[in-house]
DNA sequence: CGCCGATCATTTACGAGTGAAACACCTGTT
DNA sequence: AACAGGTGTTTCACTCGTAAATGATCGGCG
């Protein structure tokens, strides 16, 4: 593939990102140090922060946020009514941040909670009709700004990074849940 | 040329990891969506996030934050001192944050302020003996466990998804950077 | 020299998330 | 039937981050 001078002892990363230049400190300061470790999860964490910051220009139109719009975007892609707990559970947050979210989302109109009939611990969860629209009018937007922001790099580099994303996914997912 | 559809084998996305659930769910209730998007930049976020949930094991234990531990790195291999408003940008955090974690590290005596004399505006921070300590004495630490994180990649996909990454940041920074 | 806009750090007010406690309710056991 | 323990949701107290305002200082320009 790219013969990239790939030499032992010597590093084949000349990248010009912020990360690349990080480990080049690290190496000149302290030469003995693996690096390896930081040039990925450095990049994993850079790359979230950067897409946290822009990616969610199509949201804050209509005045949402991006953990607002996921807990919206899991009630509409399961198509069902979901409980609180589901919903921490999809969008990976704490019960108090999604009862707080639910509280904002109910007054816009955009959900509605309602009480099981069988186990009145639970509530029921689901969205209005606007709620539906509104996901139904952002959701394509919000994929084709991310479809541009990913534009520098070709089709074929995107599979390849997601497949390899995915495959640490689901290293980490086992490992991390054992942990717990 | 999209015929992404249900056999194993043939697409990538036969991958067990969340961000391939979620697109699934997706694709059965809006399947005119283009939903490559969201699979990279879904794990990208979800691959940040677990492991910032875990990866800081390490770090936990002499009582330090990764922000911190970032703020104490970036001082450690420039190797020289840094006023707050380079911290800020070294740690993509606002001013005001490091202004709050320079308090505690030097109430923890693990940096020092000094105040520049030509410009008395400004401030210069540098480490103490003992924050250069724990900085050596961790990181070893800290990148070890997360090569352990890492370890269900082998060699040759880790170093192709850092540089897979590597190439996205670049673009990223270009882009984003043009944004503000 | 003295003012004016710019720059740097800090303070302030506030919003958002978290873990733990509180509350309501269910279920199996005696 | 009553209770004990478990589960689901909400509330509470707290921490952390940010944006905007504040205060101090610099540099240039009339």
């Amino acid at each position: 593939m790219t013969d990239n001078g790939n030499r032992p002892g010597q590093r084949p990363v000349d990248a010009a990102d912020i990360v690349a230049a990080v480990v080049r400190q690290w190496r000149t300061v302290l030469p003995e140090l693996d690096t390896d470790p930081m040039e990925l999860i450095g990049r994993i964490n850079r790359s979230a922060a950067l897409l946290r910051q822009a990616e969610d220009a199509p949201l804050r139109r209509p005045g949402l946020t991006r953990p607002e719009f996921e807990l919206l975007g899991a009630l509409r892609r399961t198509g069902r009514e979901l409980t609180p707990g589901d919903l921490a559970r999809e969008t990976f947050s704490s019960g108090a941040a999604v009862t707080k979210r639910l509280k904002q989302l109910t007054e816009r109109g955009l959900v509605e909670r309602r009480a099981d009939a069988r186990d009145r611990r639970v509530v029921l969860v689901r969205l209005t009709e606007a709620g539906r629209e509104l996901v139904d009018a952002v959701l394509p937007e919000q994929l084709s700004f991310e479809a541009d922001v990913l534009s520098g790099l070709d089709a074929q580099e995107r599979h390849l990074l997601a497949e390899l994303l995915g495959k640490l996914l689901t290293q980490l997912e086992g490992r991390l849940a054992a942990r717990l």
